[in-house]
DNA sequence: GTCCAGCGTT
DNA sequence: AACGCTGGAC
């Protein structure tokens, strides 16, 4: 049997009894869709109703103000969604006559309706032939094909767009959509989907690869996440004190210098941070600006910055990491590459100006 | 507490 | 490429 008919054969037997599944009125689907954008059915079913039940046209919809319009939508998040609904609630009464519009490059020019959206309006009201693809669709192209473009690339939106076109059921368009979607949503999940029921296992790529939980691929977007070490360099005789990074932390086991970190870049000639320095380091402990660095790993941007350490005094005895080294055997222990660049820049080209 | 899913706009 | 929100999984 093809992949279509085994999809759509599953529906028809596992499908959820949703109730924007009554209905090919274009108005009500765009309720449901923009509705259902980003959000769990569990989350926008009684959305749906509410909505259904104060506005049950397009004419009531764009007759709300819009703050009524935000109320209603009070909880479900993406608040641009109930301001672009009522926007285009207006321009479908005054520029359509209030006939809400079922083809999808009418759609596709409308605020709130991107790709996804105008194809699944598209389809399921009109039967127009044009493939949905959303997170589901992404999901279950990647594993049964095996496709690992990533899915949030440009080259992978075109790749799994044109698949999807390809596979499109022309003889159903809104039957296969909502097949696939359906699937998609309560069979290949995300997070442990049961092959073992799985009627396209066999032919699933992911599964026969043990793949499953490694499709589909994503970019990982680039961390947000900031922190700010700032390192004090304390010097003795011709010893340095190192301290062995421990577990639950990036660079396990490394070796870097006695830190002070920071959520935010701190003004290093700021009285608070002098108070800090002074309870960690003592009373008469002072530090001058030697360098500053930015390290970029997978998931953090490290903001660095090392100051050398004057009259400082330690509680060794809390501290059973800090070692003193030789700058000889410094060079041995291992090190970030960010402390390395520094350490060869700090005591040795520094040092020999 | 942290991570992740999920479309459209700018 | 960054941003908008919440809920659910872990």
């Amino acid at each position: 049997m093809t992949f279509q008919n085994e999809l759509i054969n599953w529906y028809l037997v596992n499908k959820r009894d949703l109730p924007w599944r009554h209905t090919n009125d274009a108005y009500t689907i765009w309720l449901s869709e923009i509705i259902l954008q980003q959000t769990r059915v569990e989350q926008g079913l009684p959305y749906f109703n509410k909505f259904l039940e104060n506005f049950p046209t397009v004419l009531d919809f764009a007759a709300a103000t819009e703050a009524r319009v935000l109320k209603l939508w009070q909880g479900l998040g993406y608040y641009s969604r109930g301001r672009n609904m009522h926007a285009t609630a207006q321009i479908v009464v005054r520029d359509f006559n209030g006939i809400f519009p079922y083809l999808h490059d009418e759609l596709i020019k409308l605020k709130g309706i991107g790709e996804y959206t105008a194809a699944a309006i598209s389809s399921f009201s009109s039967g127009e032939a044009r493939a949905v693809v959303d997170g589901n669709v992404f999901r279950v192209l990647a594993r049964f094909y095996g496709i690992d473009t990533p899915i949030n690339s440009p080259s992978g939106k075109k790749e799994f767009f044109a698949l999807a076109n390809e596979l499109l059921y022309k003889a159903d368009p809104a039957l296969y959509n909502q097949s696939i979607m359906e699937f998609g949503a309560i069979q290949c999940k995300p997070k442990s989907p049961n092959c073992g029921i799985c009627p396209l296992s066999q032919q699933c790529f992911a599964f026969n690869n043990n793949m499953v939980n490694v499709l589909p691929v994503k970019l990982k977007k680039a961390s947000q996440k900031h922190r700010f070490i700032n390192y004090f360099i304390c010097e003795s005789d011709d010893q340095v004190l190192v301290i062995e990074r421990q577990a639950g932390d990036i660079w396990q086991h490394l070796y870097d210098f006695p830190s002070i970190e920071t959520h935010t870049q701190i003004d290093i000639y700021s009285p608070e941070f002098a108070l800090e320095v002074k309870e960690t380091f003592g009373n008469d402990a002072s530090f001058i600006l030697q360098s500053a660095k930015r390290h970029i790993l997978t998931h953090q941007i490290i903001h660095l910055q090392f100051f050398a350490l004057k009259n400082y005094i330690f509680n060794f005895n809390k501290q059973k990491e800090l070692n003193w080294v030789s700058l000889v055997k410094l060079d041995e222990l291992p090190q970030p590459k960010v402390i390395h660049d520094f350490v060869q820049e700090y005591f040795y080209k520094h040092k020999m100006e």
